[in-house]
DNA sequence: TTGTAAGCGTTATCAG
DNA sequence: CTGATAACGCTTACAA
């Protein structure tokens, strides 16, 4: 049914080696006869056959990315950067979510394998932490984007943020509109982004003589829900915190609905910062002040490792931290007056 | 390097066409030796090459994917009923985004039929209507979703949401509420769907006795900033409207915010009806009436219809037309007592 | 129950 | 410059 390079030879009236180089742009092939063997196909509507090549090659030109779920803003905007540092670079992307649940991760790695990608780019998930040897065996590279790898070996990689930075800002942020309890609601347990956002909230707090209180770091999802379900733990404090620092914007948003649900104003009577600043940070009401992740950089970056990567351990490749900034917006913007301690 | 059915031949001591035979469960191989061949398989961290199977198969249990961006809500909510129906039926996906321009599009198409993918699902995009007979010769099933084909041929058909009936309520809500001039906001030119909910839009003002006025149409962009320009556009209308019909809910989340910016009230001075039903439209304030698509199931009807082409011209198989509904939320609570004509 | 051999569509080596 | 030929890893008749 599809025309291969044989049925071109044929019509041709060359050896199906001729065509492959013609269509290769080979210069080991006669002028004349390349541009025939070109145009043929072209009318043919010649497609060659990935699978084919990448059976003699060895190689697929082919990146394989495993997110948890793909409607996350903040993954979203890694995997545009992905694919479109892979799209310029002539590679194509096979997408695979996993829902989080480590069987459908495990089972989406085994397809890439199978797929014989040159490379796995892994966003925001805890299976570098628990497959890390699983992973070496995988004959390809492994870029981590916003997980750390337990220890990164030649072919595994990590790209992140300067997350323990990004909750120092945030924390020092608040310290500075004289809140004095500042509460932080975590993501999903386990995972190292979030441990580093709390280092950055905790070395905040106690430079700013403050003592941390244990109380006041409360579980969240990593998701609106998780945010929502904090508020009435918060409330319940005493005092409570007058500000809170979110693991990331989604969490910030779904704690600011309860927070409106609950009369409270914002900032006035509690004051939220976010983390990633997903588009939707700047529309929601107030407008949120976040830690703004270089989101699609990221991607980017991962990419770039990756292909650094698929040749061989590289020298002088090493994990990756980028900065990204606070963006300060009104769900932050009044001075704290009340006195808590 | 990678292990192969021979390397396991090899060390098992029999042909590596028994050794394919033990690992696809085959009957006709000894109980004995297939368990000691899978053993085995599993021991070595055998995965069996995809191209290569593909290649005698000549199917690659694989669907690609084109969609406009990845980070548009809309888009990415369909991509996850489809990653999801796609995995539970044994499929992999392939995700290609083409930032709309018509050339990285082609090049998407391009890319899936070299990997010779099973199906082709394309959302939102306006390739379906320009490359019709290109998507014809190019041997595998292709799924419109939220694009209406020209003519939909045996291999190519749509799946999309009753656009007219969505266009139609939103604007017989805002009749309802007492509104005499409603605008809507366009989204991308040309797109099916766009004339589709217009259609809806000037059905029911016909149907309440309005006469349509053309100036109350007004172009956007499907994205944020669209609606955002719309706004200055609508304001300097005389008499302006007191409500908007967006494309979608990024159109109307971007007038909604150009709105209070303006220091217009919302719904007191300004109704607003989006198209959608992201899961931001509940998270904006106010909250938005918004006509809520299936999205995650577009994307698993999809599959499905895909699943089902991949045999052959199947009988019985016709376009998929979803409904949705009306969620009626804070952006429209308000009677209109303004009276404009 | 097992092995041999052919073939899927490429690229690459080696003679001519 | 060009054509055989082998090879990539797999499935599947066809024989044994």
């Amino acid at each position: 049914m599809t025309v291969s390079i044989k049925d071109i030879a044929q019509i041709a009236g060359v050896s199906h080696s001729t065509v492959s180089r013609a269509l290769a742009d080979s210069s080991l092939v006669n002028p004349g006869t390349k541009a025939r063997i070109r145009t043929l196909a072209q009318e043919l509507g010649y497609s060659p056959d990935a699978g084919a090549r990448g059976l003699v090659l060895g190689r697929t030109r082919t990146v394989g990315v495993v997110v948890t779920i793909i409607t996350d803003p903040f993954i979203a905007e890694v995997v545009q950067g992905i694919e479109t540092a892979a799209y310029a670079a002539g590679y194509s992307v096979i997408l695979t979510s996993s829902n989080s649940e480590p069987k459908r991760e495990l089972a989406a790695v085994e397809i890439l394998r199978s797929k014989r990608v040159d490379a796995v780019i892994v966003t925001s998930s805890r299976i570098g932490a628990l497959y890390q040897n699983y992973l070496e065996r995988l004959g390809a590279p492994v870029v981590l984007v916003n997980t750390h790898s337990a220890q990164s070996g030649h072919y595994t990689m990590a790209v992140t943020v300067d997350n323990r930075h990004g909750g120092y800002l945030a924390t020092t942020h608040l310290v500075e509109l004289g809140h004095q309890r500042i509460a932080y609601v975590t993501g999903m347990a386990d995972h190292s982004d979030d441990l580093e956002r709390m280092n950055g909230y905790r070395q905040a707090l106690t430079q700013a003589g403050f003592e941390p209180d244990p109380t006041l770091i409360v579980p969240g999802t990593g998701r609106a829900n998780g945010g929502e379900r904090a508020l009435s733990v918060l409330m319940r404090l005493f005092p409570p915190p007058t500000a809170v620092f979110c693991y990331n914007d989604m969490t910030a948003i779904g704690l600011l609905r309860a927070a409106k649900a609950a009369g409270l104003a914002v900032p006035a009577d509690l004051a939220i910062v976010g983390f990633d600043d997903i588009p939707f940070a700047s529309y929601v009401c107030p407008p949120l002040t976040t830690y703004c992740q270089p989101k699609f950089e990221l991607g980017q970056r991962a990419v770039e490792m990756a292909l650094r990567l698929m040749d061989g351990p590289a020298e002088g490749v090493g994990d990756v931290v980028l900065q990204g900034q606070l963006v300060v917006r009104e769900s932050t913007n009044l001075l704290c007056t009340r006195r808590t301690q």
